[in-house]
DNA sequence: GTTGTTTTAGAACAAATGTTCGTTCCAGCC
DNA sequence: GGCTGGAACGAACATTTGTTCTAAAACAAC
């Protein structure tokens, strides 16, 4: 990639807002109103040399034919998952409502990639609180997706409620003879055992995303 | 949001794989293509039950002036970030080059939303191999972001190459007087002490993204 | 059957838009 | 001064593309 006149790297920006803004490319005169300039021919001869340089591909003879390739372009849309609340060990988990999956109207949403989700229905985010979940390799101020089932397959990752304990914790869920096994992710942890009427599955576990700094 | 016929379906599924694709909407002739339809008439008759019922948002009268509104348009763009290699105790740690930076000659990518990345350059990610890095809270085949760095501050995590033991670690590493501890992010686990020459910081790591199932 | 609504067809039109080309401007240089 | 190459101008042109209209087909309700 190559150097860019000021003028050129304005056109890129324009064209970036552009997009972001209204969902397609502009074309030839719309960047001419935006950047200013003053003639067709002077935006043709500028995308030429920015196309020369690697930051957009034409496609000739297509209106708006202006495809942005750095990285910082698009290439895939971001799915918004609401944070419905936050997990922790003595507290019952959050499960969504209704009316949870109203994403504009959610005090804070998570954005994730498409492939996160992988078109999976009913997914939400909940934001970790405490250590009580480092045997998961959880951190506190972690945050989970999950998605709302009630029913896990075995080696599965499960927000789990114990009744009796009135505890949430996160373990991967095998289902034995006359009893429940819940064995931390950390493998060197041991398991602990439970009766199936005092588990509650609440939700299964599709990913884990620390930030850090 | 009302329901679609499955033409009206496949007529978005398009819409978006085409954007996806190209980097900019289908006209209506592309459409009419795409979908195996037969007049123009009939894409903008369905275009417009589409409009109505909330998936689009057509700009009239502009060429390709199909906005898709799914959840994701609101803030919506992905970042693409090469996959540049692994990370494992015994190995060292794969470092970018100038040509890592060309996504889409990178053999592989990861999508991540802005808010990941927070503007920052020089990001890469790298996948875990193995079980070195449980007192990272890092378990086997997770996904790690990194930002490329030569210098960190105290209380960053960074992956770490220790030269004399040739072993690639993750650790928060905090200068001190003349040493350097790195303190695993377990704050059960002991932190380990090593001579400055000794350490080699090849980035620092800004996200950790664990996808189960 | 009839009637009314939805959907499709095909063509023609008008506007939006990319492209081309001769000309002009200007700074650098011999 | 005169030459040269990069950059800008402005208009004309050709294609792409959205829009519209009429007629027909398909479908559902009665």
């Amino acid at each position: 990639m190559g150097t860019l006149s000021s003028k050129q790297q304005h056109i890129i920006d324009f064209i970036r807002s552009f997009l972001v803004d209204r969902g397609y490319p502009p074309s030839i005169r719309d960047i001419l109103g935006g950047c200013g300039l003053s003639s067709t021919s002077v935006v043709n001869y500028n995308l030429t040399i920015v196309e020369r340089e690697g930051y957009i591909r034409r496609h000739h003879s297509v209106s708006r034919g202006i495809e942005l390739i750095d990285r910082a372009s698009d290439l895939g849309y971001c799915l918004q998952v609401p944070i419905i609340g936050q997990i922790a060990a003595g507290e019952p988990i959050p499960v969504p409502t209704p009316d949870t999956w109203d994403v504009t109207a959610s005090a804070e949403t998570l954005e994730v990639s498409r492939d996160l989700i992988r078109g999976r229905e009913g997914v939400y985010a909940l934001r970790v609180k405490g250590w009580s979940m480092v045997d998961a390799l959880i951190n506190d101020g972690d945050i989970i997706l999950m998605q709302y089932v009630n029913v896990v397959e075995n080696g599965e990752m499960a927000a789990i409620w114990l009744k009796a304990e009135k505890e949430a914790t996160l373990k991967k869920f095998y289902g034995e003879p006359g009893r429940i096994r819940l064995q931390p992710a950390n493998s060197h942890m041991q398991p602990i055992y439970a009766e199936p009427d005092n588990v509650e599955i609440q939700g299964k576990v599709i990913a884990v995303i620390r930030q850090l700094v």
